[in-house]
Order: structure tokens, then sequence, then C-alpha cells
DNA sequence: ACAATATTCAACCAAAAGGTTTAATGTATT
DNA sequence: AATACATTAAACCTTTTGGTTGAATATTGT
């Protein structure tokens, strides 16, 4: 699916810290792997995997790749963990409110 | 990272549904495991992981272990995430609009 | 034509993920 | 005490992940 491919290219501390290079313009594999204590092999195989996820893009000319982001799987992503929290946020106070409403009626009858 | 871990259990579906269902209230695992077509040890692990991210909490009482979950993480990665969203949308749109600023002016140049 | 550059491909490795099955452990029930 | 139940532990398997090194491919510059 597009969201566990989305959520397992961010949960990556080196691919995010791509994204985040890419956020200040595009750029080729060289220009994005040279700050990186890792191999260039091993940044062009987490490119593999953002694209894989839609949050980045190629355009080859000649023999340069130009990598820029595509912010779409992004958004969705977002939209998703929003909503999720937003649900867990009413069912939890939901619940918490319902837990007080019972203790409240134990105590009343209690005094019963 | 903590974002790391949570990023991580959200992105496998058989974790997502097991949050799913304790949204309608905690569970124990055996409960949870039910639904699915897997082992219980499958489900054992997942939730150990879904605990690694503190997304999942456990209360053991007996024999038993009452499953619920813990919103903070979950909280924090949407914040994580909206941020980024934000930050892309900024910095693509003010992108955009510089290569339109370019544009405009080369034409007008051209005009002269 | 030759050398340098940009990038991927291929083969390999160790560790983790996601699953299985078969114990083992502790707690209830009868 | 014997049995059933809830859960994890252990050992194993296959695939994926994150990394390596060395070769292949294609393009550019001299």
């Amino acid at each position: 699916m597009q969201l566990d491919n989305t959520l397992i290219a961010l949960a990556d501390p080196t691919r995010r810290a791509i994204l985040e290079r890419l956020t200040q313009g595009a750029a080729k594999v060289t220009e994005v792997a040279a700050p990186f204590p890792i191999s260039l092999n091993a940044i062009s195989k987490h490119i593999r995997i953002l694209e894989r996820a839609g949050l980045v893009q190629r355009r080859i000319s000649g023999r340069d790749h130009m990598l820029s982001l595509n912010q779409q799987p992004l958004d969705e992503t977002a939209a998703w963990i929003e909503q999720t929290r937003a649900f867990w946020t009413s069912r939890l106070d939901g619940l918490e409110a319902l837990l007080k409403a019972e203790d409240a009626l134990t105590k009343a009858k209690g005094k019963k």
C-alpha cells in the first residue's frame, strides 16, 4: 500500500535527512550523497525507497539524475495520521468521561 | 529514536489494525489476536514493537495482559509530520513563485 | 580516442522483520 | 493434584534492510 511505503520511507533517519536536503532545492545523486558518511551506493538505495514511496522524483538529463521532492504522499500520510490522532483523542477522552460518569454514579448510589 | 520507533510501528498494516482494535477499548492479547489469520505468537511480537514505540501499554493481572493505547507518541509523530509538511509546502510553493518571477523577468528583458 | 564523471548493477554480508512450530512458565479452575 | 488457559520463550525459516566492494554503463570533457 502507498501508506505503508511512505511510512517505511520516513522511518529511517538517513532518508529523512535526504528529504531535508531536498527541501533546499533539487540536487543530483552525488550532491545529495556528499554529506553522508556512507557509500554512494547506500544512498542510491535509500533514494530508490524514497522513489517507491513517491516522495522523491527523478529527472534524468545525460549522466545526471536530478532529484526533487513530491509532496503528495507526505500530504496523504499527514492526513491519515492526523485523522487517526483525532479519533484516538475522541475515543480516549470519551472513555475517560465515561469512567468519571460511572464513578459519579457509583458514589451517588453509595450515598443513598 | 522515538520517532523512528513510532514510524516503524505504524508502517505495518497488521499493527495499524491492532491499534484500531484498541480504540474500541482495552483488550487482552488473546482478544486482540482473535480476528487475525496469523499465529498468536506473531501478534505477540507485533505488540512488542508497538510497546517499544510506546503506542501500547500493558497492565498485567494474573495470567491476563490488558493492552491499551497511549496517545503521546502518535501526537508527537503527527506534530513532526505536520511540521514537515508545512515546511515542504512553503518551500515548494516558494520555489514555484521564484521560477514564475524569473520567467516574468526574462520575458520583460526579451521585450526590451 | 581517452580519461574522467555520474550512476546503477551484482554479489555479498549481517542484522532485523514477519512468520512458523514446539516448548516453557505462570495462573485459574475443577 | 490435574487440567485448562494466557502468554512468552526459543529455535528456526525466508525476505527485507542497510551496508559494503567491485564491475558495468553511459555521458561528458580533453
